[in-house]
RNA sequence: GGCGCUAUCGUCUAGAGGCCCAGGACACAGCCCUCUCAAGGCUGGUACACGGGUUCGAAUCCCGUUAGCGCUACCA
């Protein structure tokens, strides 16, 4: 079994969007699969005729495409699959494995609530439903509808789970679950069971809301004569109150990431790190490390809490990491959002002037916009209290500054020569260098927080640089008190 | 209720019997650097759920308790 070429799958349900708990599923398949040189294997497990929906399965193609996440084979359709389902459900119905059972869902149903209502678990009996072959064969000829249930054995079923190592159940604690409905359409166990033999799975990768589900499996696996895959089950992902990361939570869809402005390398490297290890105190890794250092066995069996302020501190340190060239498509993108053009400036200076400030493209490109278009200047709360506390000394400075500025020439406008400029304009004056520098970056961004002054004034420009400041001494002119 | 999984700082985790009166990261506080902030550096507080064993020795092994979570459908 484990000498066969590992083929590892991600076989999400297309009743929604690609949860941040399906994307690390399909994450450490496909590490698992890039690290032992195995195959990945799209499945779109589709069966849910009522909620699966093609745009579903759109977004979810589109999230793993976003995350770097490339597959092998597929996407493969479940819904494709019913003849063989339906043909495993009948050998097993042959050979004995299964049976058919006539009870219908309302009789079981009322069964169910009269159980629940006398306070006593519900169970299905085979022999309360069994019928006589001869009345099997009556109610067969009459055309009732049947479906076919599973004969769980009576003995252990037990697997050796890669993350959680030994895990047993009782057969007897079972129920004869259905594999097939009266309308003949299978019945995810089965449907999981078959699609996987046909397909070759050699693992099984996926979450540990399935742990009770693999007894039935193996179970399954066995009647059928197939040999049985290693499975992982990979722990849930919670949110900051310990439930199941749910919409209450907030973002929880990939896409509500990538618009919020996470690279894709930092949700990867941060989805990985969430629930598994590479031991030792690494944190930040690129995708050759993570696939290299990956391991089934290093993931944690306890859930993890989903930490959004970990996530951009993370998303941050990629930013500062990262060339503006490869900032550049989705930094435009967003100023596109945004309604501000580049007027034929170098957005690259830009982007490298105000990244390593910046947690998310989204605040790197509200920066950039700064930059570029004075119309974005807002003053801030902490601007509003300098303004305030320095009272004409902003304004006196104001003017200082622009004297020395307004004498460089456009060829002088270089980083080293302003700061020059400021310095020497702040000695002549009697200034503090932070009191000539803040209202000048107030001035430029209605922030107090920047790259250095003298590099905002050469990344800003010559003349957009002076006429903001202008405006500001003009604002706080009119602000002073008669 | 039954069955199963899990249990180290607020959070993500290191730790596979002595190296641990428990290490790193995020967050938080302070300091340094500095024109501001970020980055970086330094410092600080906070954790082995509880109770029994086993052992010369337990965060690490065993049992129980408690708690959390999952499953218990003609959903996936």
């Amino acid at each position: 079994m484990t000498d066969s070429p590992v083929r590892v799958r991600f076989a999400p349900s297309p009743t929604g969007y690609l949860h941040v708990g399906g994307a690390r599923t399909a994450l450490f398949n496909w590490l698992y699969a890039r690290k032992t040189g195995g195959t990945f294997v799209l499945r779109i497990e589709d069966t849910d005729q009522e909620r699966s929906t093609d745009a579903h399965t759109r977004v979810i193609l589109e999230g793993l495409t976003w995350l770097g996440i490339n597959w092998d084979e597929g996407p493969y359709f479940q819904g494709a699959e019913s003849p063989r389902h339906r043909a495993d459900a009948e050998r097993l119905l042959a050979s004995g494995r299964a049976y058919r059972c006539f009870a219908s869902a309302e009789e079981l149903d009322a069964e169910r609530k009269l159980a629940v209502a006398a306070g006593r678990p519900y169970r299905y009996e085979r022999a309360r439903w069994a019928l006589s072959p001869e009345e099997e064969a009556r109610r067969l000829a009459a055309g009732d509808p049947f479906v076919i249930r599973f004969a769980v054995p009576d003995a252990e079923l037990a697997w050796e789970d890669a993350v959680h190592g030994r895990i047993s159940f009782q057969g007897r604690d079972l129920d004869d679950f259905v594999i097939l409905r009266s309308d003949g359409s299978a019945i995810y166990n089965l449907a999981v069971v078959s699609d996987d033999i046909a397909m070759r799975i050699t693992h099984v990768i996926r979450g540990d809301d399935h742990v009770s589900n693999t007894p039935k499996q193996i179970a399954l696996y066995q009647a059928l004569g197939a040999a049985l895959p290693v499975f992982a089950h990979v722990p849930m992902i919670l949110g900051t109150d310990g439930k199941k990361l749910s919409k209450r939570h907030g973002a929880t869809a990939v896409g509500d990431y990538q618009d919020q402005g996470i690279l894709p390398a930092a949700m990867r490297n941060f989805l990985a790190l969430l629930g598994w290890s590479p031991g030792g105190d690494r944190e930040v890794l690129t995708g050759e490390e993570l696939v290299g250092l990956f391991s089934l066995e290093a993931i944690q069996g306890k859930p993890a809490v989903f930490d959004t302020a970990k996530l951009e501190w993370m998303n941050g340190q990629y930013l500062s990491h990262t060339g503006a060239d490869e900032l550049l498509p989705p930094v435009m993108r967003q100023l596109d959002r945004m309604g501000v053009g580049a007027k034929g400036r170098d957005v690259r200076a830009l982007i490298d002037a105000a990244k390593a400030r910046s947690r998310t493209v989204l605040q790197l490109a509200e920066q950039v916009a700064v930059r570029l278009d004075a119309s974005r200047i807002v003053l801030d709360e902490k601007a509003e209290k300098l303004q305030k506390k320095m009272g004409p000394a902003f304004g006196a400075s104001l003017t200082v500054a622009a004297g020395a500025l307004e004498a460089l020439t456009p060829a002088e406008w270089t980083p080293d020569r302003l700061l020059e400029a400021v310095k020497h304009a702040a000695e002549t004056h009697g200034l503090k260098l932070g009191d000539a520098m803040q209202p000048v970056r107030v001035a430029l961004t209605g922030g107090t927080v920047s790259e250095p002054v003298n590099e905002l004034l050469a990344v800003v420009g010559r003349d957009e640089s002076l006429a903001r400041i202008r405006a500001a001494m003009a604002r706080t002119q009119d602000a002073a008190p008669a």
